[in-house]
DNA sequence: CGATAATTTGACCGGTTGGTAAACATTACA
DNA sequence: TGTAATGTTTACCAACCGGTCAAATTATCG
């Protein structure tokens, strides 16, 4: 038999898997760079240290990479709404939404960057994940979010718009990263930049949504 | 004479005038769409209804046209800030600011996509206009939110995280279209869209940024 | 060890891409 | 109208890119 990629759902050899993670890892590197078809099956084995038929026997194509990429990451993309609990209080879930995701975007930069790039170009190849299982996922909590409002536990609001701002505000120190550095200036550390963004961005949303008087 | 290119300052021909504006706006549909190396050179040709040397005559690289829109873009697109007024009332300037941007991303989604997926994959070309001109008009405007802080007339804040804030949750509905469409389901009207999310930010951002009482 | 399967490599291929050369057509203008 | 500058097109090229192939090398295991 020559080709691994068959049927056979048994994770064979070692190397094999120790391979096709170098290669993701590679891939996840020059597609966040430079976007899917910027980036060129050449460079990603040279990132990856092998020659590019040697890649191309664990991935047969430069779409296939991208895929399984693509896949990896969209799913625990999601995971902090996931965690977005119902039962907890309203407030501090919201708070410590915007946390998890402002982490992800300080730690996982390369992820944000791989799937900003894929939904700005119009989403391709993961236009049905985003209209099956993430807006299931979203409608889901936006409900959450409904019920909190309607039991006046925080304002009245939209509750789409206001993951969407929770998804952008914090995805834009990992998308921007070159923009806000370039306006702050880069003398100031790496934490500090995400500790006053997360400061900033807590007194916004929990302000923002704070309960008020609605009379007039 | 062979080369239109050269140091004539002097626009000379109306037809140039005309082609160069055609190529620009065939080059903005297709880098938006494709990213800039994503783009060829024969899809803007052929969008802009010209052979490619014919539009390799007007601009005689990939590169110059793509510099050419990116300096354009820039330009225009930092007017919304540019009309910021600190003699003006603080709330009113920065729903007004929220409302503009918003506009911009709803009536210029391609202009938006050009920067973002240039400043996504590192900005190379404009680095410099980012830390010279950008951050001259951030410091600026930050100083004059600052002030409005310390009078007491909003909450205190950092300003330069809720300029962030404010380019990112409004460029979202242009640059992440897709997903928000996806998500929200695409029986909704375009303007509801952006109706609705008007309406969420103002909520959010006035008030997030009330002054409140700081006793604890 | 011997044999069979898994892995790796260098050489190569057809299609695309950015860009050029030069002939041809059109416009501007004396 | 003549002519020189400007504009346009056809044919083409070298480099690059995704992917293949067959041969060589290495791991696996009875």
């Amino acid at each position: 038999m020559v080709l691994p990629r068959a049927a056979k759902t048994q994770r064979r050899t070692r190397i094999q898997e120790e391979k096709e993670e170098r290669i993701l890892e590679a891939a996840l590197e020059v597609f966040s760079l430079h976007g899917y078809r910027g980036a060129t099956v050449d460079q990603i084995a040279e990132v990856a240290g092998m020659s590019k038929p040697n890649l191309l026997y664990y991935f047969r194509t430069k779409e296939a990479m991208h895929r399984a990429l693509i896949t990896r990451v969209l799913d625990t993309w999601l995971d902090p709404l996931r965690e977005f609990d119902a039962a907890g209080n309203p407030v501090a879930e919201i708070r410590s939404y915007i946390r998890r995701k402002l982490e992800m975007a300080r730690d996982f930069p390369r992820e944000s960057r791989l799937f900003a790039n894929e939904v700005l170009q119009g989403a391709p190849n993961i236009e049905d994940e985003l209209k099956g299982p993430l807006k299931a996922l979203v409608d889901e909590k936006a409900a959450v979010i409904l019920a909190w409002a309607k039991a006046g536990k925080i304002a009245k609001c939209d509750p789409y718009h206001l993951i969407f701002s929770i998804w952008s505000t914090t995805q834009h120190y990992a998308d921007f990263d070159v923009q806000v550095r370039a306006v702050l200036g880069q003398d100031q550390a790496d934490d500090g930049r995400f500790e006053d963004a997360a400061r900033f961005l807590e007194q916004l949303f929990i302000g923002g949504l704070q309960v008020r008087d609605q009379a007039s």
